[in-house]
DNA sequence: AAGGAGTCCAACCGCTGCCGT
DNA sequence: TACGGCAGCGGTTGGACTCCT
């Protein structure tokens, strides 16, 4: 925001708010020149500004495709829809709104929506919310690596048969993730919401499964299993060993 | 009309992950 | 494999604006 005298005249404002001169700058130069290295970026562009600054400027408000304006109903739902299905994942959530910026849905939670939040979480069972019924503690203390593993763990509830007892993996290739652009929560989401809602698996058949006696054949059948689905996120894969796991359903499971 | 409280939004900060060397 | 540089992300903050008393 600029603040303007009384004759009109552009005051400098205490904190770094950009300029029209320094928007059409930096616009000016990313169209000339594309964006090739923020860092080095307004040096070159003549502005005095961190690389960060630059990035988060156009990233937030100079680029092209920014949409504008007030949010519609329908917008509201989807933010909605996915703040609960993805958390404070503001990027992820942006990505389902094409023009929106995480800047600005983050924003617009924070103001508008948190409070609608509270009131819609008890009128229906969504996935996160099954995922939360079971008695898996995804515990905000354990490591982000531990967090992924008690969610992969959840993952796998929907395509628990429980009326043969045989758990059955959620076949998601991890290629499929790997190779994809977008968010691997976002994908993994879609995935359960795709194979979930086609399922004819039950609420209750769903629910029942960490009330399901867990054996070590289990195991065995999923480590053996070739379709055997891994965690999607770079988490999984990165971390070396999770030595010890504890899940709240009376086993405790050593990962080798 | 004044001013205090609340709201909104742009910008900053610090952390994390990725990638190249 | 380790390390450094960079980009991206989410939380926080500053300040203008609006509403209410």
């Amino acid at each position: 925001m600029v603040k303007t005298n009384s004759d009109g005249e552009k005051m400098p404002a205490r904190r770094n708010v950009w300029s029209p001169e320094e928007d059409q700058k930096l616009k000016a130069y990313i169209k000339r020149y594309g964006i090739w290295n923020w860092c080095r970026m307004p040096e070159a562009a003549g502005l005095a500004r961190s690389g960060k600054s630059c990035r988060l400027r156009w990233m937030n408000y100079l680029r092209p495709d920014i949409k504008r304006g007030n949010f519609s109903q329908e917008d509201d739902e989807t933010i909605l829809k996915w703040h609960e299905l993805l958390g404070n994942r503001w990027s992820a959530i942006a990505a389902k709104l094409p023009g929106r910026t995480d800047n600005e849905i983050k924003n617009y939670w924070h103001s508008h929506l948190k409070k609608r939040s509270k009131i819609n979480t008890s009128s229906s069972m969504t996935i996160s919310q099954m995922v939360k019924s079971s008695e898996v503690e995804v515990n905000k203390n354990d490591s982000p690596g531990i967090q992924d593993l008690l969610l992969c763990d959840a993952l796998i509830l929907p395509n628990m048969d429980a009326t043969k007892g045989i758990l059955m993996s959620t076949k998601m290739p991890i290629n499929d993730i790997s190779s994809s652009r977008t968010d691997p929560a976002v994908e993994i989401v879609q995935h359960i919401e795709e194979n979930f809602s086609s399922s004819e698996t039950s609420d209750q058949n769903v629910l029942s499964i960490w009330e399901q006696p867990f054996s070590f054949q289990d195991m065995c059948i999923l480590e053996t299993d070739p379709e055997f689905m891994v965690p999607a996120t770079a988490m999984w894969l990165e971390e070396p060993m999770y030595p010890y796991v504890y899940l709240d359903t009376g086993y405790d499971l050593w990962i080798d």
